[in-house]
DNA sequence: CCAGACGTTGTT
DNA sequence: GTCTGG
DNA sequence: CCAGACGTTGTT
DNA sequence: GTCTGG
């Protein structure tokens, strides 16, 4: 699955690879967690594209507590159609998670082990994700996002069996696309990943969601 | 009808 | 809001 | 995802 | 064991 991740990615890099200007400051960020802001990739209603910070856990429309987000960080992209906390974000407000790689964990009789996981050419990628407006009586209105998930490539099944949706170039586009329809959409999520990967043992560091920094990306032995 | 859930992962 | 279970 | 709390009363 | 918060 997908359970944290990095990006640190400059912003000129960004702009240059998805056409869209950052909003908002964002520092380099090495151990992105739940319930915490990343810069979200949409569509405008002009068909603009636009990058802003949203909260990561979908808080859905309906809810009246916004801690139930932080059971919605991951979408399963075979089921999403049809769950009601996903549906209608799944039919109008899908969106662009922005990455640098992302965290996976090894289950060993030891223990778990970490993987960062990313792109074998270096650069960001983008994931495919849903966003919710979450609008509270007498509070603030909340947008936040969650990330889909598909099986993992057999390469990374050693790891774990689940990973991100990543989408590339034209895949991108459609994903984004409000007229896209549930048929392209399924054969988007079900897809090659257009983006060779590969994995890195990191230290436990990267453990707890309070630690940050770039060592949490750099490999260990084994 | 009302009440309660609405999710994923992984493990048994 | 909408569905499932009782 | 992992880490850390998980409770009440009453007092400072 | 299960939930909340980061």
């Amino acid at each position: 699955m997908c359970g944290r991740f990095v990006f640190y990615s400059p912003a000129e890099a960004v702009t240059r690879l998805f056409g869209v200007e950052f909003e908002q400051e964002f520092q380099p960020r090495y151990n992105i967690a739940p319930t915490q802001v990343a810069p979200v990739l949409r569509r405008d209603d002009a068909g603009s594209r636009r990058l802003n910070l949203l909260r990561w856990g979908l808080v859905p429309f309906w809810a009246k507590d916004r801690a139930i987000g932080n059971r919605m960080i991951n979408a399963r992209a075979e089921t999403v159609a049809a769950k009601p906390a996903f549906r209608q974000a799944y039919r109008r407000r899908r969106c662009l998670v922005l990455a640098d790689g992302f965290y996976e964990w090894q289950r060993k009789d030891a223990g778990k082990v970490p993987w960062y996981i990313h792109s074998t050419a270096g650069g960001p990628f983008a994931m495919a994700g849903l966003w919710e407006r979450w609008r509270p009586e007498g509070e603030e209105s909340l947008e936040t996002f969650t990330i889909l998930t598909r099986e993992a490539d057999p390469w990374m099944t050693a790891i774990h069996h689940r990973m991100p949706v990543i989408v590339d170039g034209d895949t991108a586009s459609r994903w984004l696309d409000p007229a896209t329809g549930e048929q392209a959409l399924n054969s988007v999520c079900e897809g090659p990943t257009g983006v060779e990967l590969e994995a890195t043992q990191v230290s436990r560091q990267v453990n707890n969601p309070g630690n940050e920094g770039p060592e949490l990306i750099q490999p260990v032995g084994n």
